[in-house]
This record gives structure tokens, sequence and C-alpha cells, in this order.
DNA sequence: GCCAACGTTGGC
DNA sequence: GCCAACGTTGGC
């Protein structure tokens, strides 16, 4: 049983949509470093739900994985987003897992508050300066904090 | 809107 | 194989 961290811009594809529709496709990620944790993936996994490039950057919910990684089709659609010329049928490169709904945090964390935590600040992937990785995994450890934390009142 | 950090591309 | 140029991510 491992632990993640899914990114995902709100604008784009938000907490609350994927909790009205229940389940999703992964797709879209074109990060070598992160289709490689997506294959690492077993079912039942759970991931941080994180939305990016937002007013208030946060873990906002809990996902699980329901499907392990298989070949990425919006790479093979000419003319999308996503279309990458080097994916073929024999050799698909990009792949997705399908995640669920767990469970709404009981409010959100934000990257400020994690930043501040001592304990997570050297170990989180999230932290890192410069980092963008949109697929990334979480410590047990950091894990237990984060839920921890969104246990408590938020801060002001 | 700015810009630092990163990954990828392509010339050599 | 190196590295400059470029495009993208994402916080602020």
């Amino acid at each position: 049983m491992q632990y993640w961290l899914f990114k995902s811009e709100p604008d784009s594809f938000s907490f609350d949509r994927l909790e009205r529709e229940g389940r999703t496709e992964w797709s879209g990620v074109r990060n070598y470093q992160a289709r490689n944790f997506m294959k690492e993936m077993k079912l039942g996994d759970l991931g941080f739900f994180y939305h990016s490039s937002t007013k208030i950057p946060a873990i906002v919910g809990i996902v699980k994985v329901v499907r392990e990684a298989y070949p990425d089709f919006t790479a093979r659609q000419r003319g999308g987003d996503y279309f990458d010329p080097k994916s073929t049928e024999a050799n698909p490169i990009w792949e997705m897992v399908d995640v669920a709904v767990e469970s709404r945090l009981p409010r959100p964390v934000t990257l400020a508050e994690l930043r501040e935590n001592a304990l997570l600040a050297p170990t989180m992937v999230l932290l890192r300066k410069g980092s963008r990785l949109s697929v990334q995994p979480v410590h047990k450890r950091d894990w237990d904090i984060v839920k921890k934390i969104a246990q408590t009142p938020a801060p002001q």
C-alpha cells in the first residue's frame, strides 16, 4: 500500500467535479517521472488531491486508485490537447490510472501550512524548491501528518 | 503578470 | 554528449 499526490488545476478539473462524477481517468500526464509513478500504483493505493495554480493552493481530498496503469489513449487522439505523435498502438509511451473519490478532508490544508510544518518541509516532494511533478509519492509519515493537520481547526 | 525552476528539443 | 534555447509549470 503506497501513498501518492495528484495535482490538478481546479479550473480544469476540481475535486468538486470528481465528487460529482465519482471517478475519472487520470489522463494527459506527459512527464516521464510522473508516468513512472503511475506505473507503480496498485489497486487501493490512496492519494491526496491537490489544487494547484489557484488562489490558495491546497490539499483538499483523498482519492483511491481503482484501475492500475494502462495506455493513455489521449496521446493518440490527433488534434487533441494531449496528442503525441511518438505514441503508437504498439508503443503507447504514456499511461494513466483511474481514480475514484475516497473522501474530502475535513478542511483544506494549504500549501502555506504545509511549508510551515517543520516535519513535512524536508521530505514532501511537493515542498521541494521548483517541484513541478504532477504525480508524486508521499511518505506514510507525511500522509499521517497531513491528515492530522486536516483535523485541526484552520489557522485564523 | 512576473519569473524561477524545470524538462525537452535540436544544432553542433 | 553538451548545452543553449525554448516552452511549461505554478507560486506569488
